[in-house]
RNA sequence: UGGCCUGUAGCUCAGGUGGUUAGAGCACACGCCUGAUAAGCGUGAGGUCAGUGGUUCGAGUCCACUUAGGCCAACCA
């Protein structure tokens, strides 16, 4: 170490040589000012009529088809539809890339309850009532309704980046979709898999309408409650002679009971009354079987004054006990048995511990009934539900001795319903008590009256029947379960899933009573059941034919025009008078689950089955459920090869996003104050398999992201200005030219795999890190001195200007599905033209003689050595002897035989950006520096000795040796001289 | 309440079949450079791997439970 003051004190005054230096030239900015910049990007697109282009590119090439999950058409976009559409386009850019044709078709889902209501909220607003406008009027302005916002949400998707067919998506409510729609639902009847049954709904008696969960309004309410006895007729012998005692508040709904739901969790008594006042209800002697913990309550309401228990009554006796209905005796229409049925959402914290299951008044009733369809059939119980309620809310003959009596008024006032059923149950000697009680009742939002559970008629799509004359056990639940089995799910837990969500589902009701759907068009004989078209019949084929012909001309309209019966059925029936047109519609489900058949089928530049469905995990449920049953009862297969799911988008806390706690991120203010590019490569850095998050924090990371990025390729475009274009066969290069091709050889191996695999973070930090680590830290900061500094003929120069130029393509390239404006951008500065863009590009081949793993060895030894020396260097700089590396000129003694081979023959001092190094195997004086990891290497920190290159700053002794430019190195002094000479 | 899933440094992510002091990038702190400059380089400090209990010679990695959170279970898409 030496303590002689810097040699470049006393140097002559320097010269500013930095014109005759290569210095990084570009027009490419550091700033992107992207909100401004991609715009015009997307203009430059549509003017070079860039879809077109791709397309034309592919021809002819294999297909890679993303089918697209449509979005539905109402709101502007949010963070999720963002991430589904960034992810997507991701895809069928790289896809494109990699050498397939993967066309881009968006879609809207059109039809369905949400638009329904926008249009009701507008009718609402001009006093208009939707039941006095005419249907297809009212479907009109739904179409309408849908239109405005696919524009708008079609021109979000592309502010995104998103590149498709936008001048020709597919919308489900498209007169040839809606055809398709309605024809594939026939072929559900053809087969055999469409039936009708019956379900209970929420039902407005005042709007006589079907309601949605969120039609509905939760309001207090007073309801008639009472007790009734259910007389135990066989089962346990030890409950011979008692009662099973049930609570409810709607008695009404006493003519549709048809079971008793008790809890296996619930510890019951059986009690007996031992006194209580002449002419009770509830008379001295009666055994009651009841919930220990509800027991006193209820005989507290009876107005029984002493009871006693008698035993207590295990769930397993319960389990075989069936009872009489309470109106058993009421003119022979109540004469089945009530079996006693164990239910989850039976509980003791009010009632009785018995539950009153009418399967026609409530869901859980339903469920629980449908649950035990089979045990009831074994123990000779018919499980036909009734519909005891019309749409007037009035009882019907499945109600007998109660018809024509009425639940709810036109005003949604109590009718006399409940009070005839009251006195009936008296008289009949199966009341217990009565009460009343104030709950929350649900009420219709439109007119703030209660609504109630009606059993309706629905239809169905059978899970577990054999389809046609297929193979025994082919039904539709055992296809959907084959073909999951054969589909690729990323990430793999969506396969569980949806499996499970198959195996457990019952029948899908496909039915829906409103007006904005596609039909399901069929006719039904009111005298047979026969269903039309069905099995059975001779016409199926003209019939759809006929319907196919309609709904292309005009739409699903035609279905709901005058004279539709006569239109559709006239010459394939006799009479047409028992035959009744079936007015429901199809769920949306449906709609969107068909969407396979009139796009991808129905586009000759698609493909069926599509490679890839990608949605968020919500869609299990959605859109990969029912694109797959309605695929797999048409079609026997899934109508894709893989399913690729995402997450759900969180707020920076990792909470849900929510208008309340104002955590929300919108797309659109992301994209006006960073960028669309910022937004999708938050979207490539993210682990969207899981749910993500996003705030603030993230996007300012995901900023600096960016802004290495574009700093890095900023800094090749300029240093490229002086490229000539000329290649140095790959045996010139340099050692380190090919240690950075056999890293990017490394890193397109990463960046390809992660595509394919749609493991984009993978892209993304392999790329990230590559430009950080190798480059910008390493390969850059050593090559600077030979790219602005050597002469124009220096081969390290030219050879680093190729690589510099091969390391700019490729990156460029595989960035372009991620940030698709900024890889434009960089693509135009070396490739203008009209007719250029880099999505027109492939990925760029990668040379089987560019992977050179024991050159990276070798390098990893060298760059072991450097570590030490850089850490050497940080000492000095600490202590101020030195500032730039370029003022140090080490002793660096190499301990290990491995490592000093590795040095051999290089320029260890250009690799150090030091002015000159020496490497020795000397034995290293006490006090060298040696790094804490156990590196066998000790550097010797010594100055550089010399003067300073007034072009190079480096220090060296030769400096002044040459009689031209005294100023600078014998290296500086070629440059200079055939600069001069060559101007 | 049930089905599926998640919780590794401030942030985003790595951590095949359990095996040395748990990694990277960014952010942060400090320093250098001033010919990538609203840039570049270096160094450093950050983690009881959500918690508890088990299996094991040994667990971030396997099991159970707890806890926090997400999706689904709607005539919602």
């Amino acid at each position: 170490m030496t303590d002689t003051p810097a040699p470049t004190s006393d140097a002559t005054p320097t010269r500013d040589y930095s014109a005759t230096l290569n210095l990084p030239a570009t027009d490419f900015p550091m700033r992107a000012g992207l909100p401004e910049k991609e715009p015009k990007l997307i203009a430059r697109w549509d003017e070079m009529r860039l879809y077109e282009r791709l397309r034309d590119t592919a021809r002819g090439r294999e297909k890679f088809v993303l089918h697209d999950g449509p979005p539905y058409a109402n709101g502007h976009l949010h963070i999720g539809h963002a991430l589904n559409k960034i992810l997507k386009d991701i895809i069928t850019r790289s896809r494109q890339m990699m050498g397939y044709d993967s066309n881009y078709v968006p879609g809207w889902d059109c039809h369905g309850l949400p638009i329904e209501w926008k249009v009701e909220e507008e009718y609402r607003a001009k006093g208009k009532n939707k039941d006095e406008v005419p249907i297809n009027d009212f479907r009109a302005e739904c179409r309408q309704y849908a239109e405005g916002w696919i524009k708008v949400q079609a021109e979000e998707f592309r502010r995104l980046g998103v590149e498709g067919d936008f001048a020709n998506p597919y919308t489900t409510m498209a007169f040839s979709s809606e055809a398709v729609i309605a024809t594939e639902l026939l072929k559900f009847a053809v087969s055999g898999q469409l039936y009708r049954g019956s379900k209970p709904v929420m039902w407005s008696v005042v709007e006589r309408t079907a309601l949605a969960e969120a039609e509905v309004e939760y309001q207090d309410y007073q309801s008639d409650t009472i007790w009734v006895k259910f007389p135990v007729t066989s089962g346990a012998p030890e409950l011979a002679g008692a009662s099973v005692v049930i609570w409810t508040t709607t008695p009404w709904t006493i003519p549709g009971n048809r079971a008793v739901s008790y809890s296996p969790k619930i510890a019951y008594g059986l009690y007996e009354v031992t006194e209580a006042p002449e002419g009770n209800w509830a008379k001295v002697g009666e055994r009651y079987v009841l919930a220990d913990a509800l027991a006193d309550a209820v005989f507290k309401q009876a107005k029984v004054t002493g009871h006693i228990k008698l035993a207590a009554v295990a769930a397993d006796a319960l389990s075989s006990v069936t009872c009489a209905h309470p109106l058993s005796g009421l003119g022979g229409g109540y004469t089945f048995d009530v079996p006693l049925l164990p239910g989850d959402h039976v509980t003791d914290d009010a009632g009785t511990g018995f539950v009153h299951t009418a399967p026609g008044h409530g869901r859980e009733d339903f469920e629980l009934w449908m649950e035990h369809g089979r045990d009831l059939a074994a123990r000779g119980i018919d499980a036909t539900i009734p519909f005891t309620v019309d749409d007037g809310g009035y009882l019907t003959a499945d109600a007998p001795g109660f018809t024509g009596r009425r639940v709810l008024t036109d005003k949604g006032d109590k009718g006399d319903a409940n009070q005839a059923v009251i006195e009936a149950l008296a008289a009949a000697g199966a009341m217990v008590a009565r009460g009343r009680l104030k709950h929350t009742y649900p009420h219709s939002w439109r007119s703030k009256k209660p609504v109630i559970f009606r059993n309706t008629p629905q239809w169905f799509v059978y899970m577990d029947k054999p389809i046609g004359n297929g193979p025994v056990g082919d039904t539709l639940r055992a296809r959907a379960l084959k073909a999951i089995d054969d589909t690729a799910f990323y990430p793999p837990a969506g396969q569980t899933r949806l499996r499970s969500m198959i195996e457990n589902r019952p029948d899908w009701v496909l039915s829906r009573q409103r007006a904005w759907g596609v039909p399901i068009a069929v006719f039904r004989n009111t005298e047979t059941g026969q269903l039309l078209p069905g099995p059975d019949f001779a016409h199926n084929d003209a019939y759809a034919g006929r319907l196919r012909e309609a709904f292309l001309a005009e739409g699903a309209d035609a279905w709901f025009a005058d004279g539709a019966k006569e239109r559709f059925l006239s010459g394939f029936v006799d009479d047409l008078g028992p035959w009744s047109q079936v007015r429901d519609i199809l769920d949306v489900w449906f709609d969107s689950g068909s969407t396979h058949e009139f796009v991808l089928k129905g586009r000759p530049d698609l493909k069926w089955p599509a490679d890839v469905y990608l949605e968020g995990s919500d869609q299990h449920r959605g859109w990969f459920h029912s694109s797959l049953l309605e695929s797999c009862g048409v079609n026997g297969v899934a109508p894709y090869k893989a399913v690729v799911t995402h997450g759900f988008t969180m707020a920076e806390d990792g909470r849900k996003m929510s208008k309340s706690l104002g955590n929300q991120v919108q797309p659109q203010d992301v994209i006006r104050q960073s960028g669309a590019d910022i937004l999708r490569l938050w979207v490539a850095s993210t682990d969207y398999w899981e749910d993500q998050r996003i705030g603030k924090k993230i996007l300012d990371a995901n900023s600096d992201a960016y802004r290495k990025i574009r700093n890095t390729v900023r800094w090749m475009l300029g240093t490229l200005a002086h490229y000539d274009g000329a290649a140095v066969a790959y045996a010139d290069l340099p050692e380190l030219e090919r240690l950075m091709l056999h890293k990017l050889a490394v890193v397109g191996a990463e960046v390809v795999e992660g595509y394919k695999e749609y493991d984009f973070k993978a892209v993304f930090s392999s790329i990230l890190n590559f430009m950080n680590i190798e480059l910008s830290a390493f390969y850059f900061d050593v090559r600077k001195d030979a790219l602005y500094c050597d002469p124009k003929s220096s081969l390290k120069r030219r050879a680093a200007l190729h690589v510099v130029a091969t390391l700019y393509d490729h990156l460029v390239k595989w960035l372009a599905p991620l940030t698709p404006f900024t890889a434009e951008e960089a693509w135009l500065e070396r490739h203008p033209g009209e007719a250029s863009s880099i999505h027109l590009e492939l990925f760029p081949d990668v040379p089987e003689e560019w992977l050179d793993a024991a050159l990276d060895d070798k390098w990893e030894k060298v760059k072991k050595v450097r570590r030490a020396v850089t850490g050497a260097l940080e000492i000095e700089r600490r202590e101020k002897r030195i500032g730039s590396s370029l003022e140090a000129a080490p002793v660096v003694h190499v301990e290990d035989a491995d490592l000093l081979a590795a040095l051999d023959g290089l320029d260890f001092a250009e690799i150090c950006i030091t002015s000159q190094i020496t490497v020795t195997e000397a034995p290293a004086p006490e006090g060298a520096f040696r790094l804490d990891d156990g590196t066998p290497v000790a550097v010797e920190p010594r100055l550089a000795e010399g003067r300073k290159c007034a072009r190079s700053w480096k220090i060296l002794p030769e400096v002044g040796s040459d009689p031209d430019y005294p100023d600078v190195t014998l290296r500086d002094a070629e440059a200079l001289r055939e600069l001069a000479a060559g101007s």
